[in-house]
DNA sequence: TATATTTGTTCCAACGTTTGAACAAAAGTA
DNA sequence: TACTTTTGTTCAAACGTTGGAACAAATATA
């Protein structure tokens, strides 16, 4: 009991006085062999339990089936959403899939990357780590000719395919709908300058404020992890400036909801005497009291387009060497964080 | 460029004359092979970037160092938590983690299980879909020989290795909870019955009830998928009863938002007039308004146990049989939710 | 010096599947 | 009837690695 051997082509072949090669042919549906032999096949397969062995044949045709997904951390409603939709469009055509979390560690991304490599993956995708600015080891992936999609953190230097939305935009539609409802002095909780996306975020809100003839103020704009208690401790100290700010759009939820956390504990009136809006609709956001203006992603849509993209580069093998970007809308989800009536 | 063919252990042995044999010996650092040898094999290998192939090894030794692990979803702090625990041990030990998000589905959980066995992975851990009620699919792995761990949502009767908290004795501690804040009619929104984890959590219930001297009645016990939703929709009917309840007990934490949810919007007082208890520590429970008591599960814990009954089963091979059962002690973590002050 | 042991390597078969070439038999065409 | 084409199958090699048996050379033991 327990370890008996497994049944493999061979078996089968010999029930039925054939070659494994005929057998082979007959699982995969060659027209060469007969519909007699192939309805046998598949009978005999069946009574002996026949599992094809995966390994041999992604040996043998030199494709695993199996992709790597790298992403920051898979407890976010984000990457959760993308990741169940990259599944979806992947487990249809026959893929497997290995995530790993990265945990915005830089040294954990590059073992992993070296890990799916080792595992033969057909393909990688990635959200890469705020950690990481050295991107050596996505070349050592292009370098190994095996497609390589980017989404949401990715790096248009690297000339890769990526997916993401349009943060300069999203800053504007922030920006905007803050004048519209009167503020005048808006603080940015923003990411590290050096990930493109809260780059593109930075810039956005100060050409947004320019386009509102708001004039731009350094001390309203801090770079950080967007942890929540980042969001707290620079909301500490937005309070304590003179002039304070009348709004903060801060470029992550959680930091958004630490910062909320402090005006409430405060007894700072929200939004009226500060407005708050994040970035990245999770959850929580429209849970808390008060709900937090926020941005949508897209998540499933930007999922859906990855997971194409990829299936693309498979099929396609080396045809198209350009770099395909694709930038989705993105969408303000007024609530009452910052919604004054 | 892009597809220049890869490396194999062939390429070092013609570069060092030597045989393919002696190269994979050197490297795989076998003792018959000279220190010489070992350090110029390695030297080459690096030269021409050599990447082992691991598709031909696992099929030479019949071990893919793949281990599936199958959850109901990722996008759960208690999930997420116990996975990131699985992942840190197992990737210490080798190991690849192919991850599954059954989203509750026994259909998805079937055919990810096939997927899994397709694929050769060396062991599955699992926690098992809300809907699963039929174990076939799980039984066929235990009779592939390979082993199968599982944790939260599992069932005995398979006579595997599992790991859980005490459900149970969950129970008795919010139920003594609530009693010590000087509830009377306690409410329980619960899992449903077949899934053996509910099943001891409305046990527990019933018999700390009893403990107590209150009353049983069945009116105050609803089983549900526990979704939001569901807590919404079961709260509003709670309230619509003559005899109202002055606690509710949920069994999820997601549910407990939806009954706290409706009680805020019906201006009723918590904890004062109806308090709330959750399951899971989730971490909105703590950022919501009052924040919500709940259960902590210890999902690091469990995470690492889980991994470390696999390497075990693995290593051992199949010397105990037995079933190994490790059952953690719960922690209540009492907030503004159900604490009179 | 003859024999036994150790050391370093080669040889070969295997893991299970796939695939193109080869081949015989059946069917179609002249 | 002779020749081409089609059909159904077998043959053999390959994918890259591994590991036991075999073997020769070097070293140790008697």
């Amino acid at each position: 009991m327990g370890t008996q051997k497994k049944t493999t082509i061979k078996d089968i072949a010999n029930v039925l006085g054939l070659t494994p090669s005929a057998v082979s042919k007959a699982l995969n549906n060659h027209p060469r062999i007969s519909e007699k032999t192939k309805v046998s096949v598949q009978q005999v397969a069946k009574n002996l339990n026949y599992q094809p062995n995966h390994l041999a044949s992604a040996l043998r045709k030199g494709k695993s089936n199996l992709v790597g997904v790298i992403i920051p951390r898979a407890n976010s409603n984000f990457f959760s959403a993308v990741l169940q939709s990259i599944e979806d469009v992947l487990h249809e055509k026959g893929y497997n899939i290995i995530i790993s979390q990265s945990y915005e560690s830089f040294e954990k991304e590059c073992r992993y990357i070296d890990a799916l490599l080792f595992t033969q993956v057909d393909g990688i995708i990635a959200s890469m780590a705020n950690e990481t600015t050295d991107f050596s080891y996505y070349e050592k992936i292009k370098s190994k000719g095996i497609p390589l999609i980017l989404f949401d953190r990715g790096e248009n230097a690297l000339g890769v395919d990526y997916i993401g939305i349009d943060d300069y935009k999203s800053s504007h539609l922030i920006v905007d709908h803050l004048v519209s409802q009167g503020c005048k002095r808006i603080a940015h909780i923003a990411g590290f300058s050096h990930t493109r996306i809260y780059k593109n975020r930075i810039k956005g809100y100060e050409d947004a404020l320019e386009k509102h003839d708001l004039p731009l103020d350094d001390a309203l704009v801090y770079e950080c992890k967007l942890t929540k208690q980042n969001g707290r401790e620079i909301m500490e100290q937005l309070l304590e400036q003179p002039n304070r700010p009348d709004a903060v759009y801060v470029a992550g939820d959680y930091a958004a909801l630490g910062a909320l956390q402090v005006l409430k504990e405060k007894n700072i009136s929200i939004p009226d005497e500060i407005a708050i809006v994040g970035f990245g609709n999770e959850p929580f956001t429209s849970l808390v009291t008060p709900s937090i203006t926020t941005i949508e992603q897209h998540s499933t849509e930007i999922g859906r387009l990855t997971a194409e993209a990829f299936l693309r580069r498979i099929e396609e093998a080396a045809i198209p060497p350009t770099l395909n970007k694709m930038i989705l809308e993105p969408e303000l989800i007024v609530r009452d964080s910052s919604d004054k009536k």
